[in-house]
Formats: C-alpha cells, sequence, structure tokens
DNA sequence: ACGCGCAGTTCGTTCAGCGAACTGAGATTG
DNA sequence: CAATCTCAGTTCGCTGAACGAACTGCGCGT
C-alpha cells in the first residue's frame, strides 16, 4: 500500500481524490506541469525529489490520466497534462492561495495574470479588469512580492520562472 | 522528517499548504471537522485510522492552529476548526468536486445547500437560487444519488450523516 | 468497590521515502 | 569510429513513518 491507495472507508468524492493526487510530492509534480515542466530531469531539478519516486508518481499520473508521456526527440519521453490533468487547476490554485495567505509574509511568490488585459487574477481565478474566470491557458504567472533576488544556486527552472510566463507553455524552445 | 514537513525548495504558497495539510489523513480529518466531528472516537470510527496516527495528527493541526483542542465533559477534550482551518473549505470543496467528477459514477455521495434557500451550490460554493458565495456556516450537507442504502456495519457517524445536517455543527445533541 | 467506555500510548512489524551509485541509450566530440 | 557526455531511469541499503493490536489510565455509573 503506497501512502494514499486504499482510503478504504466510504469512497467520498475527497478519499477518491486524495488517493491520485494525495500522495507527497504528487501535487508539486502537477503545479510543475502547469508551470511547463514536462522532461524528468526538470523536474528532478526544481523539486529535489529522489529519482525513483519522481518515477513512481509519474508513472501513477500517467496510469490515472492526468499527465500523458508523449515521445519526445532523442528517444526521450515528455509528460504534459491531459484534460482531465487541467481540470486539477482550483485544486492547486486554492491550495496555493491557502498557503500564501497563511505562510507567506512577504506576499506571494508568484502571481496569476490575464494574458488578455493583463489584469490580476483572486484566488478564484476572476480576472479584476473584465470579471470572468480565466482559463487556465490564458494565464500567465509573473513574479510576486515574495520572491526573492535572482541566486547562484537557483536552478535552470526557477530561473527561468523569473520572467512572466504562460502557463503550460514549455520552459524551453 | 514526517510525509510532507521540509519541501525545502523555494517555498511555494503550495509547498507551505502541503507541509501543514498534506500528510495522509489530514485533509480527510479536516472534511469530517466541517461534517462536525469533535471528538476522538468519532473520527476513529467514521475514518478507520490508526490512533496512534490520529493522535499525532490532531497534535499537529492544533499546533498550526487549524483546529483548537476545547475541553468538553468528563475531562475530555473535543477539536473543532479554528477560523483558520475554516477558510480551508474552498481547498476542501475543490478537491471533493474533483474526485466527484472524475470518479463518482453513481453521482456525488453528499451534495450541498444553502441553508436559507434550500438552493443547491456548486462546486465553487454558488448557490443556484440567490447567486451568492456561500459560507459554510450556511451550508447544509445532504445525501447525494451515490450514497448508497444504509448498512448494518454503517459507524454511527455514517449513520448521522444520511440526514441533513448543517455544516460544522456537532453530529450529538 | 467494581466495571465500563473513552482517549490516548506502547510496541513490533512492514513498507515507502531517501539518496547515492549504477546502467544503458543517444547525441557529441576528437 | 571510439571515447565521452547527458539524460532517464533502476538498484540498493538505510531509516523512519504507518499499521494494528494490546495495554494504560482516567472519569463515570451502579
Amino acid at each position: 500500500m503506497a501512502l494514499p491507495r486504499y482510503y478504504t472507508q466510504q469512497a467520498c468524492g475527497l478519499a477518491r481524490a486524495l488517493e491520485v493526487v494525495g500522495e507527497r510530492w504528487t501535487l508539486l509534480i502537477v503545479r510543475d506541469a502547469f508551470y511547463g515542466l514536462r522532461r524528468f530531469g526538470e523536474f528532478t531539478a526544481h523539486l529535489e525529489i529522489p529519482r525513483a519516486v519522481l518515477t513512481e508518481r509519474l508513472n501513477r499520473l500517467v496510469e490515472a490520466d492526468v499527465l500523458a508521456r508523449v515521445p519526445a526527440a532523442a528517444g526521450r519521453s515528455e509528460y504534459e497534462l491531459t484534460a482531465k490533468g487541467r481540470t486539477l487547476w482550483p485544486v492547486v490554485r486554492s491550495l496555493m492561495s491557502w498557503g500564501d495567505e497563511h505562510y507567506a509574509v512577504a506576499g506571494p511568490r508568484r502571481l496569476f495574470r490575464h494574458a488578455a488585459d493583463d489584469g490580476p487574477l483572486d484566488e478564484r481565478g476572476i480576472c479584476a479588469v473584465c470579471g470572468r474566470e480565466i482559463a487556465i491557458g490564458d494565464t500567465v504567472v509573473v513574479p510576486g512580492p515574495g520572491l526573492g533576488p535572482p541566486s547562484d544556486d537557483d536552478d535552470a527552472v526557477s530561473a527561468a520562472l523569473r520572467d512572466p510566463h504562460r502557463m503550460l507553455e514549455p520552459l524551453r524552445d
């Protein structure tokens, strides 16, 4: 039994969801996929997760149809969010907002904006300019007040995310 | 190191949140607190969680100011959600909705309604009748289409939740 | 005084996470 | 074409958390 497989109890939707994305590291992997990470090495660089654990989590997420494994150059695989995986965005956003609200003394490290009109998004994903709920594909991540200055030991992924970046788009060209 | 303490990486709000509520069982305990469970025995009956683990999780949630330990009759303690803990409701709701949407073939086991006008709430907590976002204290849980018939091995808590019940209110009188 | 129920604690076993080292396939270089 | 490099995993020994059954200890009812 892994961490959350078998919440034997009466199969509430929450228990079901936690069986898929409730294990350690899993939601952080999903978050990074929203940021545009796709390759094995990008995840290890950004998360400092043991490689064996990453392998296991990616396999499980593919199995659960949250990520899809797509063949890439040099016989490698990449991992991208499926349509089902993209519906996890409200989950990631609400947890992130809760953490920022209660633990980010200097404010959030990253903020989200509507690509079309540059309006800031609130914790429900609603744009302050146009008043609509913005889909993840029309969202841009920008550095927030809580993001410290660049450091020498920043990994390549953190460095790439210092510039505004459209969600879901691969980090490199 | 427990399961999610130390997501050493760059302290994103999500990582912070997962350090508090990301361990196995923790969000299920919080969900049950929203349903009105308050006593140690209620949690063990409903969750089938090892007692030592429950003790550890309750202590950590009290320490994190998500639950408060309040003295009750017979020298016992009860655990109730703090104001900070109640702000976790959007998190619990979004995960629950995701699980229901993708894994509840017969529909959700429980639905939420606005106490004042009995309007059903959508996954954002917005009432279909009055159009407003409803606070957790004005929400009622009712049985949904996915809830099976009563069974002999239902625990007392499951049995109590077969009737409509206002969120946060203790189960017994 | 005795027994009961609730709320934990203790303890031995098992299993997942950790991290460092290893493997192997493809590209890159001399 | 051989040697090297990079990337993507796999292997493996260690440690620590989860599990679950048994035990403790307090407060109440009789």
